[in-house]
RNA sequence: AACCCCGUGGUGUAACGGUAGCACAACAGAUUUUGGUUCUGUUUGUCAAGGUUCGAAUCCUUGCGGGGUUGCCA
């Protein structure tokens, strides 16, 4: 019993993911001798960059292909010219790597299928199952019925083959302007499924196309695309969210009714949606244009270039989407899950070292003016082998504000007037005095030290002490500034109907302290290095940092039991 | 309003006709040279009403509630 490996508990091993009913039908699948393997595909469109939600989609597709030997592809979804681009490719691929994920060689693009797609436009002409429709946009939109009437149908549906052969090829040649005719499928314009109400499959777009560049001035729509592009890559589980739901008859029709090399299965599940955030790249793409943040990896983003830059580990990400499942329910997620899945990989791997962001001095008055000692401090609690490292200790400090209080109460076990506390890893030094400025604000502690408590061991007298404190030499500490995240939205749902999201930006969101006393050895943290500042939270280097000018930003603070309690009124 | 989908503690998520479990959150305690971590414990749940069955969260019916769909976006 007591051998049971007990992974469950920590971060350590990478955790396995649940079964959910997609993978229940993949079991079955296989099971049945439907598939060998199965093979899926994770397809962005280039028109923005990837966010949490996009995290959970490309955890699926992957994780499937790799727990089940199979494959994913990534296909950009690339049938929109005029909203798509390059910038967003590269940011796409860098982002679905970072999240610890590869499609080998599977690398496409709908647009490599246009020609295909073509050829598939023809055959449903030839077969009488498409007509090229001169009916202006607002016509179309008027004979599609709405929810409760059915259609009605166009005038031009029962053109002759041959004409529409010949209109269909007018409009690849560019005969035709913007929006002058489109190349719709047959179907049925009394259909309960908008979506079968005789959908348009072709649009005339004079744009250029990042890939094809002017190549083609008709582009094909999602819906006729999406599902052949599918079958020709051979995908088995054709994977997407709930809103694609009403779009699967048409998915199938398309398979039925053309000669597609095999037959793919589309499931829907529920998109994410995490409690104070946005999830709409529309929305998002608004807050980077209208500067309500400062670009795309802002780390109050939850993009993934966001969270990264914001000290979130990839491997936190993906716990935290195998802690959510996958189902048909439209949940909302709390943000504390996320947060919690960060802080589980950060306390197993983040190097602690201490940092003052609210310094207040303090000076040793028992404690010779030009002694340095180097104190051994502990790298990290978690793993005995990340060692110790050497810390300048000396007569002047700097210590946290909020660890001092004038007239503190019984249960705040920091320094006060007459009280004694251990400096992390050094000694025990009790305040005798203090100094206020002008406004009555505390500039200055005056402390004693015990000798006795060197590497803050406990003394041979028995003496006892509640609290332990951090601490940075003044004479060495490294000056930074340190940027504090707060959620980017102050409402649960911004995103919700009925409401404009800009109302609820949180206007603290971030907070900047500058003159920030770090210990020495931060001077050489690197963009990517997990850190803890002790008591305080975790951090990472900004990209912004220099050697001359530090930047750290909080990817998100310690639990704080202290301050809980604070908080309720106690 | 028509069609499709979904309802399990505070929030999510399991249980595939047979003991309602897990995570997060909250609370209490133990440990602790981080008021961190870790450990232990506690509170709270099958939307409602009928039906089928020895037995229903699960199957059926109805009701209620939520979401999606009326782009030449994806």
């Amino acid at each position: 019993m007591s051998d049971t490996p007990s992974e469950s508990s920590s971060a350590n091993a990478e955790k396995e993911s649940r079964k959910d009913f997609i993978r229940d039908k993949i079991d079955a699948d296989l099971a049945s001798g439907l598939h060998e393997f199965p093979i899926t595909r994770f397809p962005p469109e280039p028109n923005g960059y990837l966010h949490i939600g996009h995290a959970k989609s490309i955890c699926l597709n992957f994780g499937i292909a790799n727990e089940y030997g199979g494959r994913c592809h990534l296909r950009f979804d690339d049938t929109n010219p005029s909203k798509e681009e390059q910038e967003y490719v590269d940011s796409i691929q860098e982002d679905i790597r970072w999240l610890g994920f590869d499609w080998g060689e599977h690398l496409y693009f709908a647009s490599d299928y246009f020609d295909q797609l073509y050829e598939w436009a023809l055959h449903l002409i030839r077969e009488g199952k498409a007509y090229v429709d001169d009916q202006p946009f607002d016509e179309i939109k008027r004979n599609r019925g709405n929810l409760t009437e059915p259609g009605t149908d166009s005038p031009w549906r029962d053109r002759p083959v041959e004409e529409n052969l010949a209109e269909f090829e007018k409009m690849r040649a560019g005969d035709y302007a913007d929006g002058e005719k489109v190349l719709r499928a047959r179907i049925d314009m009394a259909h309960a499924n908008l979506n079968m109400r005789d959908p348009v499959l072709y649009r005339i777009l004079h744009a250029h196309h990042h890939r094809t560049g002017d190549q083609w001035c008709i582009y094909p729509m999602y819906d006729f695309t999406h599902g052949q592009s599918d079958a020709i890559e051979h995908i088995t589980h054709s994977l997407c969210t709930l809103e694609f739901e009403n779009h699967r008859p048409l998915y199938d029709w398309f398979i039925e009714n053309l000669p597609v090399p095999s037959r793919p299965r589309q499931t829907e599940f529920a998109r994410l949606s995490l409690d104070y955030t946005i999830t709409s790249k529309r929305k998002l793409l608004q807050l980077v244009e209208e500067s309500h943040v400062h670009g795309w990896d802002d780390p109050r983003m939850t993009t993934v270039s966001g969270m990264r830059r914001r000290g979130y580990p990839s491997e936190a990400i993906r716990n935290f989407c195998a802690d959510i499942g996958i189902t048909k329910f439209n949940a909302r997620h709390d943000f504390s899950l996320l947060e919690n899945a960060v802080r589980e990989v950060l306390n197993r791997d983040a190097l602690r070292r201490m940092a003052v962001l609210d310094p207040i001095k303090v000076i040793i008055t028992n404690y010779p003016e030009d002694q340095v000692e180097e104190v051994d401090v502990i790298n990290n609690p978690e793993d005995e082998s990340a060692g110790t490292r050497k810390v300048p200790f000396c007569r002047e400090l700097w210590i946290e504000r909020d660890d001092f209080m004038e007239d503190p109460p019984k249960k705040f076990f920091r320094l006060g007037p007459g009280r004694e506390v251990r400096f992390r890893c050094a000694y025990w030094l009790t305040c005798q005095d203090f100094v206020k400025d002008d406004d009555g604000k505390v500039t200055e502690l005056h402390c004693t030290y015990d000798p006795e408590t060197r590497g803050g061991e406990n003394p041979p007298d028995g003496r006892k002490v509640k609290g332990t404190i951090h601490w940075v030499s003044a004479r060495h500490a490294v000056d930074a500034e340190v940027r504090l995240y707060d959620r980017l939205f102050n409402h649960p749902n911004p995103d919700g109907k009925k409401r404009n999201f800009l109302d609820h930006l949180n206007p603290y969101s971030l907070e900047i302290r500058t003159s920030c006393k770090l210990e020495p050895a931060l001077a050489e943290a690197v963009v990517g290095d997990p850190i803890q500042f002790e008591r305080i939270g975790y951090f990472c280097v900004d990209p912004d940092s220099t050697p001359e000018a530090p930047v750290f930003n909080r990817t998100v603070p310690l639990r704080d039991s202290w301050a809980r309690e604070q908080q309720r009124g106690n």
